[in-house]
RNA sequence: GGCCCCAUCGUCUAGUGGCCCAGGACAUCAGGUUUUCAUCCUGAAAACAGGAGUUCGAUUCUCCUUGGGGCUGCCA
């Protein structure tokens, strides 16, 4: 038990312009991790400021998303959505405007646009010109939409911190622009409302990615602007694609809600995220449960360099929570939905299969000849170059067809086990699981009968022995 | 171009000066178990980007080079 729970708090603060993808699910995750190992909070924060993105039910979806693989908010009856607060935003803007801080800019876009050619032309970087920095424009002075506002940068000061992954880092105030903090149409930049929240929210650590840490200065600058003590901060490195770039939709990497669809298992996905770019402090690969993962975690192990998202392990996650960790009772209940309703589905029938699924979504396919047996070939029946099969589907049926239903699955196996001569295997069971299935590739015949109705089983070997 | 971050097997990583001619996992390959496929078991191949320095000794510390990534938007 930490002395003050409460006095960490964290936030993940995504964007709702679409699903929740591979890359920002593990930022929340580590967030999450790094507050519920120390006894903190975890809290959720729409930062909706760009409205032409917007999507419509994504909050829903990236909250449905986090749930799923057990991230839960603990403010989920008291999000903080950003586009609700413009009104807060302005007023320290204002402030800033007020303080000297900030100033008023009417520069055209157009205007910005020549300016960035013809820097870019003369080999300069590419900045704000500042031709209204110094114009004292007032609020008084310009109309709704034609202005923004602007921080005024410092000139010439070297903004040092300290970030808990990289160490401390430093940049030239004199390189960075002149962020624009209110848009033209009234809502707040990133920049300017992430300051603001994360002090009203008494946020105490900022973990996010990488792809933040060059306005890392803007906002301390804001922090101290507004005279406010900055939180700690870290940047997590990101999620890369088979070439090393930011992984992204183009590169199929699916979103949370799709991997579910496909039948991933939330533990699995899980479990392979947190390893990417996370190691225990021991050899342990496997996390069953989320406090498994919160009782291992320790933040200072985590990487600086970019994981690469590798399919190929998140396959074999995936395949080893089905067919190793996830009760059979528990996997049977979570297959239901991947499959017909009318089929009823047994934890026979899933015991049959677990062991070569990769994702539930292939489920359905796999077990589709217990309730329909597919067309074969009677070729098909014969193991290798013997004749025999025939006879042998006729000895195991005369053997089993007088057994009682109750039980019968069981007793048949043993009954068909007592007659197989153990040198003689494939010539008896490979017949019999071929008129089983119907397929060259299947289970056992043993995990067949297990999930087939005795009249079923009959009925089959019956059919396998009028082809011959 | 400028600024910033990063750098161990194909991939995720262990490793904080000697225990490392570098360990684990996935993938790959070769065997074994198995009526088929899968599971499972055994084994193999596979990396410290390069160069200087510091040191008795560098994967580990410093610098440079190279390579990769991010930012450079009235997107986040």
């Amino acid at each position: 038990m930490l002395l003050c729970p409460g006095m960490i708090k964290t936030r993940f603060a995504p964007s709702p312009t679409g699903e929740l993808h591979i890359g920002g699910v593990r930022s929340a995750l580590f967030v999450y991790l790094f507050a519920k190992s120390k006894g903190g909070d975890f809290l959720l924060r729409i930062d909706d400021t760009d409205r032409e993105r917007y999507v419509e039910g994504s909050v829903e979806r990236i909250i449905e998303s986090l749930n799923w693989l057990g991230i839960v908010p603990d403010n989920l009856d008291n999000l903080v959505v950003q586009s609700e607060r413009k009104e807060l935003y302005h007023k320290y803007a204002k402030q800033l405007l007020d303080q000297g801080d900030a100033y008023i800019c009417t520069c055209s876009k157009e205007q910005l646009e020549k300016d960035k050619e013809e820097q870019v032309a003369n080999k300069l970087p590419p900045m704000y010109s500042g031709r209204c920095r110094e114009s004292n424009i007032r609020l008084e002075d310009v109309k709704e939409g034609e202005y923004v506002i602007r921080m005024k940068m410092p000139k010439g000061e070297i903004i040092k911190f300290h970030d808990l992954i990289r160490g401390d880092i430093e940049f030239d105030s004199s390189l960075i622009d002149d962020q624009v903090l209110i848009k033209s149409d009234g809502f707040p930049t990133y920049h300017l409302a992430t300051v603001i929240d994360d002090h009203l929210m008494e946020i105490s650590h900022i973990i996010r990615a990488e792809e933040w840490l060059s306005s890392t200065p803007k906002h301390l600058v804001l922090f101290r602007m507004l005279g406010w003590e900055a939180p700690e901060i870290a940047h997590l490195s990101q999620v890369l694609n088979k070439d090393k770039k930011k992984l992204s939709k183009r590169d199929g990497a699916a979103s949370v809600i799709e991997y579910k669809k496909l039948g991933f298992l939330p533990e699995a996905l899980r479990n392979f995220i947190v390893l990417l770019g996370w190691h225990p402090k021991d050899e342990t690969e496997v996390f069953e449960t989320m406090d498994s993962i919160i009782g291992a975690f320790e933040f200072e192990r985590i990487q600086k360099a970019g994981a690469v998202f590798d399919m190929d392990k998140l396959n074999w996650f995936n395949r080893h929570y089905i067919a190793n960790v996830l009760s059979l009772e528990e996997l049977t209940e979570r297959a239901r939905e991947f499959v017909p309703s009318e089929w009823s589905l047994t934890q026979e029938i899933m015991a049959s299969v677990r062991s070569r699924l990769d994702k539930l979504s292939d489920l359905k396919e796999m077990i589709s000849f217990f309730f329909e047996l597919p067309e074969y070939a009677a070729d098909d029946l014969y193991w290798k170059e013997t004749k025999t099969a025939k006879e042998n589907l006729e000895a195991v049926l005369e053997k089993i067809s007088a057994l009682p239903e109750s039980g019968f699955s069981k007793t048949a196996i043993e009954e068909i086990n007592g007659i197989v001569p153990s040198d003689k295997k494939g010539e008896w069971l490979w017949p019999l699981r071929v008129a089983l299935s119907g397929k060259r590739v299947s289970p056992s015949p043993f995990e067949i009968i297990a999930g087939l109705s005795k009249e079923e089983t009959l009925r089959r070997i019956r059919l396998g022995i009028e082809k011959l």
